[in-house]
DNA sequence: GAGCGTATGTCAGGCTGCTGACATGCAGCC
DNA sequence: GGCTGCATGTCAGCAGCCTGACATACGCTC
């Protein structure tokens, strides 16, 4: 069947929408006596993961804009949470890294994150649904994401 | 396995998030050329399916605020799109309905919309899983907002 | 070496959406 | 009837994020 209109009630890109709107007012909720916003905590995380990555991947992977990831770095630097070298050791990209206290903010956020996490998949049945919910997740943004750069090139 | 810490490569909100920002992503480009933005898109969408809706019960379908929301039906009723009532018939909702253009043009965005959520369950094997997916991401929403609720009240 | 394309960092301006607040209308309970 | 609680519509003010622009640094080609 090949649906030609959107239907609301059936529609998987509203119910995707409907997930991802409680998901990030449940993590604002459980950042917030952190003193973290989503953003601030989704760059923390990703530098945990991969030290030394550039304000511009940074962007990419928490899908901001540069200049947006780049007032959340100049807020967690000026609060002493992560540091950047004064010059660029290679062309202009300055790799950023954690400070101790960085990670030691990142652990916390990251445990309640993980609670928020773990009460959602909670509605799930097994872990092999979780694994298969997560892939059918990334299959689908590569899928639109390629369709979306045809759009915009063509 | 209970992880007590977010690990981005296999995170399931990660993934709802890289979704949700590709789908919105090429959702934006879809309604560009009919001059309508994603909200303003799901308000039609909203009234199309359930004609006379307040704009508070479109704010909460949409995700936003009543003040977004209010902002939206503005620019839309201008464009002679959808028409309220002068004033409400019961308590303080205005019923708001789509007009025959708003109708039309809802008709066309609900298509391009639809081919984008086609190409984006393109990634996914079969109805079954389609049906799956969207099965779990509403159980998702669902126990993450009210675990939402729970910290928002104690 | 010169030129082009691309990626990055950064600044300025504007727009969208949110928080806070207030007035209005309904339902309940005393 | 009067009061409280709640939902709605609307206004003002503010923060966040984006678009646009520019300078700099690298890789590639000629």
């Amino acid at each position: 069947m090949q649906p030609d209109r959107v239907h609301v009630e059936s529609s998987v890109g509203y119910a995707l929408k409907q997930a991802a709107a409680a998901l990030r007012g449940a993590m604002d909720t459980a950042l917030r006596p952190l003193g973290l916003t989503v953003p601030q905590y989704a760059c923390l995380e990703l530098l945990g993961s991969s030290p030394g990555l550039s304000a511009a991947e940074l962007a990419r992977g928490a899908f901001v804009t540069r200049q947006s990831m780049h007032a959340v770095l100049t807020g967690l630097e000026q609060r002493g949470l992560l540091a950047r070298p004064p010059a660029a050791p290679r062309g202009r990209a300055l790799p950023t890294q954690l400070t101790e206290r960085g990670v030691a903010v990142l652990d916390e956020a990251s445990r309640a994150v993980a609670r928020v996490e773990q009460r959602m998949l909670g509605a799930l049945a097994s872990t092999d649904d979780v694994a298969r919910l997560h892939r059918d997740l990334v299959a689908c943004a590569e899928a639109v994401a390629s369709a979306d750069d045809v759009a915009t090139r063509g």
